[in-house]
DNA sequence: AGCACGCCGACT
DNA sequence: GTCGGCGTGCTC
């Protein structure tokens, strides 16, 4: 006796490929488990060896049917231990994803088994995931009144079993992560499970201590450290229900955790929830699908929502909940210096000059924040006037002097800095434009006693070495910090007197829909790591000091910030209030990209035209030519419900089929345009 | 998406 | 002479 399984494979196919599982006697005494609808299968497909499928059917087979309608049947190789399958919760979030993302479900299946297709599922990984601490008892934690409120209010809805949806917006430092291990308490003191969704780069062995603190051995922490077999064991233990609680970044939402009751998403703003390659999905949103699914309670928390997220509290979908005050102290006051008019040194204005010397007096430490790296964006030929440019990007390359090269941050293209301009030969360039290797020199001269460490893409290419400099830091070895983005997250640094941002306005002018709340976010947010044991000082350098934006964030206003951005939003239809879909279209011909482009735009206008769809484009992308291909985007804007999904799904593959030379992505809810 | 096959350019 | 770029075709 045969069975036939119909299986969904991680191809851009959106087919079901059928399979014979051939029931052959296995070990004595142990009976053999039927195969199953969502049961992850390992079978042979065209060339390849091994490829996990998913079962998506199963019907009984005569054993000598080796054939169907002219398809040769091939067997599959085995199944999955139980602990893989994918539960009748996650099978429906599977389904969503595939849906809503407009992907075959093949394409999500990796999504919910550990590591890379062809992992063998072995036993007894190497020790367990982390070491033990002792366990905290949660009574001889207070909460505040604020954090008791948020409590009840997401355990009342724990307790009725029903699905709930809360937003907590709490400033830096006021006690998010206490409700959060509260709540989690809760539910494992009701039998249920719950995961623990954080950006990677706030996994720190801190966080993960004060958790583990909290729940010993009945939680396990998925982190990029860990090896394929750890990752396979706390997947399994999860599945068992050996582990009540997992924690990590985006992946962990799709562990197969029992009966789950509570999902967390802290930090929830955090771009890195959406993935940026294929499945384009965002955990958050993913999250809310999974909640409703197992009637579970999602908290999502920031001090700096999502206007996406606030939007939907602000609607009645979320219940909103605030914590407004930082516990054991205020937010730091922040002065907002114009740049304009001259008088800056080296990019320090009098003002930041004079709060560095003075912090340093008072020996305490300074982060330093400028949003680029290398030495000089560009150089310029002081002749011509024409910049060095990537031969594959049609961008200037960066000048980076340790080590001394131009480097494209976008192709990571390398040269040496040529003697002769390349243009009009010319003997000497003018580096144009600051970076962080700069501003750390320029500094050290300004400050030659002070203790500096840099943290950017560039000092922290070494495994581990993002992590050392933090600790470095935060251990005291150092008196200034400068950096990029990264000086913005992670660590908890007690010892910050001054918190100074280079060019405030800086992230404004981009060419992204989200500029003002991406720059609104990362502000407040790096304002916050200053003065969080005694009062701190924050100063906000910018050319437009009169920008609502930046003064929003240095009053640590969110409510103004709200009130200038939603009518904005509203006013030229972008999301939440609308969606939008981008297609990129890129290929190594000009003409035939940008013809490609045009056809695919005209067959998307054809599909899904009508009103209240705007479908913008094809225009060149923010960065026409990047890796030598030519690139153009189309805009979807509007709201596209099911049925519109799998038009738009067809649409994409009759294009794809009947015009070659071009590659076509498509990203549901981008999060970044370009 | 992979993976193999097959056809034209600049190298030991 | 061949190594190797990528266009094309196929996957139960």
């Amino acid at each position: 006796m045969c069975q036939l399984v119909e299986i969904v494979l991680p191809v851009p196919l959106a087919q079901v490929f059928s399979y014979r599982f051939p029931r052959q006697p296995e070990a004595e005494g142990e009976s053999l488990p039927e195969i199953r609808m969502g049961d992850l299968v390992v079978v042979p497909f065209g060339r390849r060896r091994e490829v996990i499928g998913m079962v998506v059917g199963v019907s009984e087979l005569a054993a000598d049917i080796r054939e169907i309608d002219g398809v040769k049947l091939r067997d599959v190789i085995r199944c999955l231990p139980p602990e893989y399958r994918v539960t009748a919760d996650r099978l429906g979030l599977a389904r969503w994803l595939a849906s809503y993302y407009a992907l075959p479900l093949g394409e999500v299946v990796p999504l919910f088994h550990p590591p890379s297709p062809g992992t063998r599922a072995r036993k007894g990984g190497s020790g367990t995931p982390q070491p033990e601490y002792p366990v905290v008892d949660p009574e001889n934690i207070t909460l505040t009144p604020a954090q008791q409120r948020a409590v009840e209010a997401a355990s009342k809805v724990l307790d009725d079993g029903v699905f709930g949806a809360f937003l907590l917006h709490g400033v830096t430092g006021s006690g998010k992560t206490e409700v959060y291990l509260n709540l989690i308490s809760q539910a494992l003191d009701a039998g249920r499970g719950a995961i623990y969704l954080l950006p990677e780069i706030a996994l720190t062995p801190q966080t993960l201590a004060r958790i583990s603190a909290r729940f010993g051995d009945r939680v396990a922490a998925i982190h990029s450290g860990l090896s394929a077999g750890q990752r396979c064991r706390v997947h399994e233990m999860a599945a068992r229900g050996e582990i009540e609680v997992v924690v990590g970044p985006r992946s962990a939402l799709f562990a197969p955790v029992r009966d789950l009751g509570v999902i967390i998403v802290d930090e929830e703003h955090e771009t890195s929830f959406k993935q940026d390659e294929k499945p384009r999905y965002h955990a958050r949103h993913a999250a809310l699908v999974r909640a409703r699914e197992s009637r579970a309670v999602v908290m999502l928390g920031s001090a700096t929502p999502d206007l996406e997220s606030m939007v939907n509290a602000l609607e009645g979908r979320f219940q909103l909940m605030e914590l407004p005050d930082r516990m054991g102290g205020s937010l730091p006051e922040v002065e907002v210096v114009d740049m304009r008019g001259g008088g800056n040194l080296e990019g320090f204005t009098p003002a930041l000059t004079e709060a560095m010397a003075a912090t340093l007096e008072e020996g305490r430490q300074i982060i330093l924040y400028y949003n680029r790296r290398g030495f000089a964006r560009v150089l310029q030929c002081i002749d011509c006037g024409e910049v060095i440019m990537c031969p594959n990007c049609d961008i200037g390359v960066t000048y980076h002097l340790r080590p001394r090269r131009l480097l494209c941050h976008y192709c990571d293209f390398t040269r040496q800095v040529p003697d002769t301009c390349p243009d009009c030969g010319g003997q000497e360039f003018l580096p144009s434009g600051g970076g962080t290797e700069k501003v750390e020199l320029n500094l050290q001269a300004h400050f030659p006693e002070a203790k500096i460490l840099r943290l950017d893409h560039d000092t922290t290419r070494r495994r581990g070495s993002h992590r050392r400099i933090l600790t470095a830091f935060a251990r005291g070895e150092a008196d200034i910090l400068v950096g990029t983005q990264m000086v913005a997250k992670g660590h908890h640094f007690p010892k910050v007197g001054l918190v100074g941002v280079l060019a405030a306005d800086d992230g404004l002018g981009l060419p992204d829909y989200r500029a003002a709340e991406r720059s609104f976010q990362l502000l407040t947010q790096v304002a916050g790591r200053s003065g969080r044991t005694e009062a701190g000082r924050v100063i906000f350098q910018t050319w437009r000091p009169e920008d609502p934006v930046i003064l929003a964030a240095a009053d640590h206003d969110y409510a103004t910030f709200l009130e200038t951005e939603i009518p904005l939003r509203k006013a030229l239809g972008y999301p939440p209030f609308k969606r939008l879909v981008r297609l990129g279209i890129s290929g190594r011909r000009l003409a035939h990209t940008e013809e490609g482009a045009r056809q695919l735009a005209d067959a998307v206008r054809a599909t899904l035209g009508g009103p209240g769809m705007d479908i913008l484009g094809p225009a060149p992308a923010v960065f026409p030519r990047l890796k030598d291909r030519y690139r153009f985007q189309i805009l979807i804007k509007g709201t596209l419900g099911k049925k519109k999904k799998e038009w738009l799904a067809e649409c994409l593959r009759s294009f794809k089929e009947g015009f070659r030379g071009v590659d076509v992505v498509h990203d549901v809810d981008p999060v970044s345009m370009y």
